[in-house]
DNA sequence: AGATATGTAGCTAGCATAGTTACACACTCA
DNA sequence: TGAGTGTGTAACTATGCTAGCTACATATCT
């Protein structure tokens, strides 16, 4: 387990919000569905709301709603949102200029590294909160995505 | 930064017994490349070990050895020696089996995190130490790989 | 026998995650 | 206008993982 459980509990929450269609969704029960903390789950919003994901309602009857169409906000989008960064740490310490292999293993590396994680991006650009609320509601994964 | 440098470190040092040509090269020397603490490579040695990636020889003029040749390692090889596990963590507590997402969420994901993570992998699978070593011993990554 | 090098255990510091409480601020409605 | 509701954010804590470090038993070679 390399990233966080952040992702899952906000394509959790924004497909909550999917669902309801419109109408504002409190942090208490967003919270009480992922089984967190309300709090936990407002510094997600505050995240997915920076990235342009969400809004927010103050007040009596507030609460998060989709800034955009499910169809329109990809998993990658969620990704980016909440867990940024390189996937492929490096070395704590750099390498031993002074030895050959020391001196170019990080350039050597990092083509394929950023190929491997693009790779793994694609796959979530592929995928949509929509295509997500209709594996939801058809009961779990029965709806098969292409190889 | 997901991937802890276990990975980019095995990476390193696989390398230079790559290079050494089946002479034995002792921790000590591998952690001086790799900027760390000789306890640290050997610990990553046992784990390449038990993965049948290296081997080693106790007593004077000792070290590690890799086990098979470098073209027939893969990076994905090593990523698994290790970096075991799952790439995407799930929710901490099991989400409310009350909420019809809550509880589909999980299952309607799976197929897609692992799909992500085959992609992924599939990048490192397809590149070789031996390649690496080419690319360093060229002075960087001057070396282009296919998109 | 003595020197060398591994394998492993145990401890420490640092960092990220996530849970929790608390409170100021904004908005709605009566 | 004032009460009630819900967000946004800060602060603190517990937990777990990573990686550095020391120490030592064990195996091998000369």
């Amino acid at each position: 387990m390399a990233i966080s459980s952040r992702f899952i509990v906000s394509v959790h929450i924004l497909t909550l919000l999917a669902q309801s269609q419109g109408k504002p969704v409190t942090s208490e029960w967003l919270a009480g569905s992922a089984s967190t903390n309300p709090a936990v789950i407002r510094k997600l919003l505050g995240m997915l709301a920076k990235a342009g994901l969400t809004t927010s309602q103050l007040g009596v009857g507030g609460g998060a709603l989709l800034a955009r169409p499910a169809s329109e906000i990809t998993l990658l989008d969620v990704y980016r949102a909440v867990d940024e960064g390189e996937l492929f740490a490096m070395h704590h310490e750099s390498p031993n200029p002074a030895c050959p292999v020391g001196r170019n293993i990080q350039a050597a590396m990092i083509g394929t590294l950023e190929q491997a994680q693009r790779a793994l991006e694609g796959e979530l650009a592929a995928r949509t909160l929509a295509d997500v609320l209709d594996d939801v509601l058809a009961g779990g994964h029965p709806q098969l995505q292409e190889a």
